[in-house]
DNA sequence: CACCTCATGTAATCGGTTACATGATTAT
DNA sequence: ATAATCATGTAACCGATTACATGAGGTG
């Protein structure tokens, strides 16, 4: 029960419509939160139906015609309960380390190349990032909000410095393993 | 689709039954993809019938009787194809950052109680990876086999490390912000 | 016998993904 | 007029989660 309370986020920033929103998933948010056009607008139907979002009146009612929404009080109250709400953290999930420990069982197969392509996706992330760092958090500004926003931002980087590291170490460990085929004993 | 790929994999480290796959997916392979029993007992019976693994006979068929589980060649085959295909690195999706970009906006709340808790979280995940490490992969053991699942578990004890760094970082930087109910202004 | 645990399942629900549909606006 | 794009949706499917069901074996 995420995607509602981050279309609120995002609608408190910025009245928006769907498509807009769609947008703003695409960066910002999306960095880790990523939400597509038809989860959207369903969340926005339902956000509405429960009074917790209402669309702006702008005469256009039709299809095809741009919609924004705006947050009401209920809709606020409820993003700062579920903020401060407690919540576990769910345990990692990751398809790449499922790979690597069949590879342990199966052999090494094709996996090092996709290794090195996974580096150079998080390595034009991790680019991406200190961008974003440059441009939008130079030394000194610094309100509340902006702290909070660049923490998040540094979170993003710190996992695409781990990733890159990891997988460096990775593929080094690679270059020294027997040219594979040897699936290897296991206990 | 990476579900069967976890089984067969754990199958053929050792054949199984539904119940031992479950306890073996709360530890070991469950710390990076974890599943509950009613997934396993699914998953079983759809590879069963896609002829990647079969029953053990040993004679008990009735229900409540342990059934156990062998990968077939074909199933093998499935795993190694699977290990080396090329797959897009899922994007992050993290609840606290989430929340984190919430509080920017309509204010800290309750939040840094929780943040303190998933420190201590990540702190113990992290301590219980490093005993592991210790007890399996001493200096010295490495076959093909172990070198990997190393690296398997390096990553997990770098990913708490990153965890417990950060939220020590933003636990520092919620004792400098304002005592809060301060949305702040937002661009 | 009552009760608990072991072991294997079924059913309902939900969030996310993919594919498709349709109206409105703009460009050629 | 046609096509492309903008904008808003509907429908089907799928994996994961939660709750419940049922049989077998053992303990008091």
């Amino acid at each position: 029960m995420s995607l509602p309370h981050a279309i609120l986020t995002a609608l408190l920033e910025k009245p928006s419509s769907g498509l807009e929103l769609t947008r703003r998933f695409d960066k910002s948010i999306g960095y880790f939160w990523s939400a597509t056009h038809q989860q959207i607008y369903r969340e926005l139907g339902r956000l509405e139906a429960d009074g917790l979002i209402r669309a702006l009146p702008t005469e256009q009612p039709a299809r095809g015609q741009k919609k924004s929404y705006e947050v009401l009080p209920a809709g606020r109250a409820e993003l700062v309960r579920w903020t401060a709400a407690s919540q576990e953290p769910k345990p990692l999930r990751d398809v790449l380390l499922l790979r690597l420990r069949a590879a342990a069982v199966v052999g090494t197969g094709g996996l090092g190349p996709e290794l090195a392509r996974h580096l150079e996706l998080h390595e034009r992330q991790l680019a991406e990032y200190r961008e974003i760092e440059e441009r939008d958090f130079p030394p000194g500004k610094d309100s509340s909000a902006d702290r909070l926003r660049h923490l998040v931002l540094r979170a993003g980087i710190d996992l695409e410095t781990f990733w890159t590291q990891w997988l460096q170490h990775a593929l080094s460990e690679f270059a020294r393993l027997p040219p594979d085929n040897s699936p290897a004993e296991h206990n």
